[in-house]
DNA sequence: TAGGCCATCTGGTCCT
DNA sequence: AGGACCAGATGGCCTA
């Protein structure tokens, strides 16, 4: 199967419009990944595609937004008096530099000889008058303002990176390093899937998201992207990380039971297609569940084939109601191998303590609500999805 | 309490 | 000259 524009431009619209070096490098990566796959047609619709910036003006728009507001902390700041931490010594330094903005006013009485020293090159030490003390205070001021405001939007962009990165919690928000780090994964998957244009390996995908990253942020992934860690680590040690298809599995409701999927219209044989209209499902099931085979409806799976995650944000669905994020906790289930082998596939990357940073690889499975896969996704999704169907 | 993370201040450097 | 950017220093907060 080829991949049309449209697939690449979806992959790529899947990267935040805010961080500055994503947005330097996803058009160009865009091109360069369209032409690996040698069909120029693909062009334009990526040239078109890298135009996206104008799609981040509101985005922008937010950030000035934030800027103004930040300005104007930084101005009621000013208002208080605060000098903002500024220190009378720091003051004292900084206008002795001043001294040299002001025309006239030199020090008189200096000799060319300071004792038995040479004098000082440079420009000569002012009178540091109340005035200039007041202007230096003034330019620092407006120096640190501008400081805080840059530094804000950065954090901005770095709150819109880990929106669209494949694991995002609101309450355990990765740490800026981190993200830069699983973004920077990220892209690197999703350009593997583009060059390879092979369906991914579930394991060997995770690993690429998670190389690099801390103890608890793999676990943070491995539970945004609803793997059970142990289980995960079992299937990547029983057959070194080849993914199976849907008879390796079966999902189930975890840890939280879904009233939804509990429902008789969700058990039923229609729950896929109706979790479909509700904007759930198809990316899923058809990427990794093979939907159209006859393994499908294997006696083995029991559950709705159709959780609203997927092996990695970008492939994540729309999700359009609150319950939604609420409800819906899964994690893959392969088939069992003995504690052991467990406990040694466990130990392979979660250590061998099974727990670090306070995270263990267990209790990584974070309460759904608190996580959020990607949501909007551009109608181009299902095509993207039904190249991996084949 | 130590360590990690973060916000802020600060001064230096470079660019326009 | 002024602003953007950067990195070091510092102190606060949180967690194990």
């Amino acid at each position: 199967m080829s991949i049309t524009g449209s697939h690449v431009m979806a992959l790529a619209s899947d990267v935040p419009t805010i961080w500055p070096g994503i947005i330097a490098e996803l058009p160009r990566r865009a091109v360069m990944l369209t032409r690996l796959f040698s069909d120029p047609s693909l062009l334009p619709d990526v040239q078109k595609y890298a135009g996206w910036a104008d799609d981040s003006e509101s985005e922008d728009s937010k950030t000035k937004d934030d800027e103004q507001d930040h300005c104007r902390l930084g101005e009621e700041d000013l208002e208080d008096g605060d000098l903002g931490g500024v220190s009378s010594r720091a003051h004292s330094e900084i206008a002795a530099e001043d001294e040299e903005d002001d025309d006239g006013e030199e020090e008189d009485g200096e000799d060319d000889m300071e004792g038995d020293r040479p004098k000082k090159r440079g420009p000569k030490k002012r009178k540091m008058t109340p005035a200039r003390v007041e202007r230096s205070k003034v330019r620092r001021q407006k120096a640190n303002a501008r400081e805080r405001t840059r530094m804000h939007d950065l954090n901005s962009a770095l709150d819109n990176l880990r929106k669209v990165v494949p694991c995002y919690s609101k309450t355990q928000k990765l740490s800026k390093i981190e993200t830069l780090r699983l973004a920077k994964n990220y892209i690197w998957a999703l350009s593997e899937i583009l060059r390879s244009g092979k369906r991914p390996d579930l394991v060997a995908y995770v690993q690429t998201l998670c190389k690099g990253l801390s103890q608890p942020t793999t676990n943070l992934v491995a539970g945004c992207l609803q793997l059970n860690s142990r289980n995960f680590l079992t299937e990547q040690c029983q057959d070194g990380g080849r993914f199976h298809g849907p008879n390796s599995f079966s999902m189930h409701p975890y840890p939280y039971q879904c009233p939804r999927l509990s429902s008789p219209q969700c058990q039923s044989g229609s729950n896929s297609h109706s979790l479909r209209t509700h904007g759930y499902g198809s990316a899923y099931d058809s990427l990794y569940t093979g939907s159209a085979s006859p393994e499908y409806n294997s006696p083995e799976y029991e559950g709705p084939l159709s959780p609203p995650v997927c092996i990695n944000g970008n492939f994540s669905l729309k999700q359009d109601s609150p319950d939604a994020e609420k409800s819906y906790h899964y994690s893959m289930h392969y088939s069992a191998l003995p504690s052991s082998r467990q406990t040694a596939a466990h130990n392979l990357v979660f250590g061998s303590s099974g727990v670090r940073g306070g995270v263990h690889s267990e209790n990584s499975v974070l309460p759904y609500h608190d996580m959020h896969l990607h949501h909007d996704r551009p109608p181009m999704y299902e095509e993207l999805n039904a190249f991996f169907h084949n």
